[in-house]
DNA sequence: CATTGGAACATGAATATTCATGCAAATATT
DNA sequence: AATATTTGCATGAATATTCATGTTCCAATG
């Protein structure tokens, strides 16, 4: 095995120091792509694709949420959400209505079915959530969370959504 | 606009609390999304995509990488990647050469032409990144991103990369 | 040192995403 | 209040990604 780990790379910075070694995007990216693609064999094996968890963990808890919510909740197109909703819909695991108000809307809700389906797996994601912050302690885990939703308030408004 | 910012969503959180309003990949997702799409208008303005970003800022400070290598850098499939990079090198932007060592591998180097394509950007990415941390402050920042290193490096070795 | 297993990269076929657009409904303008 | 503009979602065509596999080479084992 020649791979290189990501940190080893970053430590050799003898002296041409790669650009991405300091770059914050590229740490959360990072960040993000590793600790949810280990989560991410827990949901192939509940027969799920990555988008289709996130639709339906997006409603978990939820009265139901617009296309364009769940556009961004689970960082889909909305075109990508609007086929994906449609089979999710023929597999009955989620239902979609109109709203009262504005009837250009379609509301998504999870189905009973759709709930079953995702229960365990949101049990085994809180799970996953408390070791993947074990070694970093009460504070410095609340800290970070409080750091990221600051990162994402202050900068969720700085552009379309669908421009990307 | 009767868009909901994700900020407002996790605010009425009344009694019914969504389950991905205190859940940490979430939070990375987002941050990682809203923060690097910000971004990504200037990536397309200077005429690159997302992913040709990516590559050619992996390799800004670098001598060059291996295909595998890149891929966990910039985060692609080893197929998608193999294609980016024979579109880059088709315009003169990356160059490909085989190892002395391993002749299985390829290493990509950036070429004048990919340097001078990405120099502009690279100076804007900085930039931008002092302009995200600026509300966080000098201690703060630094804690975000040594805790992002600390994620990456406790689970880069927890999946093997395509296996995704 | 032959053989077997695995790793690195390339590539075609299957699949998924995205762009562009359409349509209907809400909102803004005059 | 008629018209223009914008918003929310759907959908087909163009594009990109991914899976599965092939090929070549390295490394481990007997």
């Amino acid at each position: 095995m020649t791979t290189k780990t990501m940190a080893q790379a970053s430590a050799d910075a003898s002296t041409t120091a790669r650009f991405l070694d300091e770059y914050l995007p590229y740490w959360l990216a990072q960040a993000s792509y590793w600790i949810s693609s280990e989560f991410h064999r827990e949901v192939a094996e509940a027969g799920l694709t990555v988008a289709e968890w996130r639709v339906l963990a997006s409603l978990h808890g939820s009265s139901g949420e617009t296309i364009g919510t769940l556009c961004r909740l689970a960082l889909l197109k909305q075109p990508t959400l609007s086929k994906l909703v449609q089979r999710l819909e023929a597999e009955d695991l989620v239902a979609r209505r109109d709203t009262d108000g504005d009837r250009r809307q379609t509301i998504v809700t999870s189905t009973a079915k759709g709930r079953a389906r995702v229960a365990t797996l949101v049990a085994k994601a809180r799970v996953h959530q408390q070791e993947v912050l074990k070694p970093f302690g009460e504070n410095n885990s609340r800290d970070l969370i409080r750091t990221l939703k600051d990162l994402v308030r202050q900068h969720e408004h700085t552009g379309l959504f669908d421009s990307k």
